[in-house]
RNA sequence: GGCUCUGUAGCUCAGUUGGUAGAGCGCACGACUGAAAAUCGUGAGGUCACCGGAUCGACACCGGUCGGAGCCA
């Protein structure tokens, strides 16, 4: 699908990310960049979404998702492209969302890509090649784990690979794993073609920067507003039976989820509904704190303060900018202290 | 009122013949390429309720004070 006679097939526009904490209105941001922004002869703009766990079909009130009547017509992509017993593949997410990004580009449209999920962001937006998977060489290496002991396969990766090995560490067995099994299926050092903080395309992040406290009384809102607005009644509909839903079930990604989880151990007979709101408001807060940390440690990151009475204008001044080529390097000094205070 | 149990890190608790303390969780910081809201690493937190006694030396033994829990009246 070439616009005008197919002579501009490659990407006029930089890509546009809004990153960020959870609960800092990264999505009503890229809504409003969205309305605003237009690309060749109009062409509308389409928003792509870097959330890992908006990606499952029925999990909506418990991951903020922006409900279909608030997208201002706007075309979203990659929401609601798995089904929650599916297991998550950053590298599935890679291929489709480029994807994506490619058809906005074909249409001449600009994308705006909006999420928390800091793999995922970078997946999409930087220089990252997935080595590829091999059920049969997994289930050796797992079935290895349960006979031989992580300890032993972590030994074994130190042989093929030290530097690996040494980072890795030799408790953290899922990434021994997949370690070992990238060295089997290419032959070469896992550590042979590690990801690089280098944008594929031109791209800018504009990450939204609140206060420590404030996220802290955002995250208390919106987790009343979930627990208001139907989220056990979202995880009954979901858990399988065996969950004390009436669901066909969450798979085990699904169900780690902030939200999902406390709920299901509720339902489980652990703890009761009020302990269960306790816990996701706490586990929410975490969250928040180790996005930060993600985001704020990427210096290509363009702050902006989430308070901000003119935000989306401030947005547009940094998109007008990078469309010129005129972009400053981020000046991140103070605005990333407040992230840690 | 009597009897029994109990008071150790922010929380739940370990602490073995008496040699001034540990774990899990939480918190802080960090790593991180096929579950990433995952997984893993490092670190900071304690006058061991209080007062006194015996002892070279007490979180541990003895006495008392205060605070919890339970049972009997």
């Amino acid at each position: 699908m070439l616009p005008r006679g197919g002579s501009v097939a490659v990407v006029p526009f930089p890509l546009i990310a809004v990153v960020g904490p959870t609960a800092t209105g990264k999505s009503d941001l890229a809504l409003d960049l969205a309305e605003v922004l237009r690309g060749d002869d109009g062409a509308p703009t389409e928003i792509v979404n870097a959330d890992a766990y908006q990606l499952y079909r029925g999990m909506d009130v418990g991951t903020a998702k922006v409900p279909v009547d608030q997208r201002r017509g706007i075309v979203h992509h990659q929401l609601d492209v798995l089904d929650p017993v599916d297991d998550a593949s950053v590298a599935r997410y890679q291929m489709n969302a480029r994807a994506d990004c490619d058809g906005i580009a074909g249409r001449g449209g600009r994308a705006v890509i909006v999420g928390g999920s800091g793999l995922y962001v970078r997946a999409l937006l930087d220089e990252m090649n997935f080595p590829g998977t091999d059920a049969s060489v997994r289930a050796d290496l797992e079935a290895r784990v349960e006979r031989e002991g992580r300890r032993a396969l972590h030994d074994e990766l130190a042989r093929l690979d030290s530097a690996a090995a040494a980072s890795i560490g030799p408790h953290n067995t899922r990434r021994i794993v997949r370690a070992l099994e990238v060295i089997a299926i290419t032959g070469q050092p896992y550590t042979a073609n590690l990801p690089r903080q280098e944008y594929v395309r031109p791209s800018l992040q504009i990450g939204l920067d609140c206060s420590r406290d404030l996220v802290d009384e955002r995250v208390a809102r919106r987790v009343q507003r979930m627990r208001d607005g139907g989220l056990v009644d979202e995880v009954r509909a979901l858990a399988s039976p065996d969950q004390g839903g009436q669901g066909a079930g969450l798979g085990v990604t699904a169900a780690r989820a902030v939200g999902y989880a406390e709920i299901l151990r509720h339902f489980a007979g652990d703890c009761t509904l009020d302990d269960a709101f306790e816990q996701v408001t706490a586990n929410t807060r975490r969250l928040a704190r180790k996005q930060m940390g993600w985001f704020g440690r990427d210096p290509r990151v363009h702050w902006l303060d989430a308070a901000a009475p003119d935000l989306a204008a401030r947005a547009l001044a940094l998109v007008a900018a990078a469309d010129t080529g005129n972009l400053p390097a981020p000046d991140n000094g103070p605005v990333r202290r407040s992230l840690g205070s």
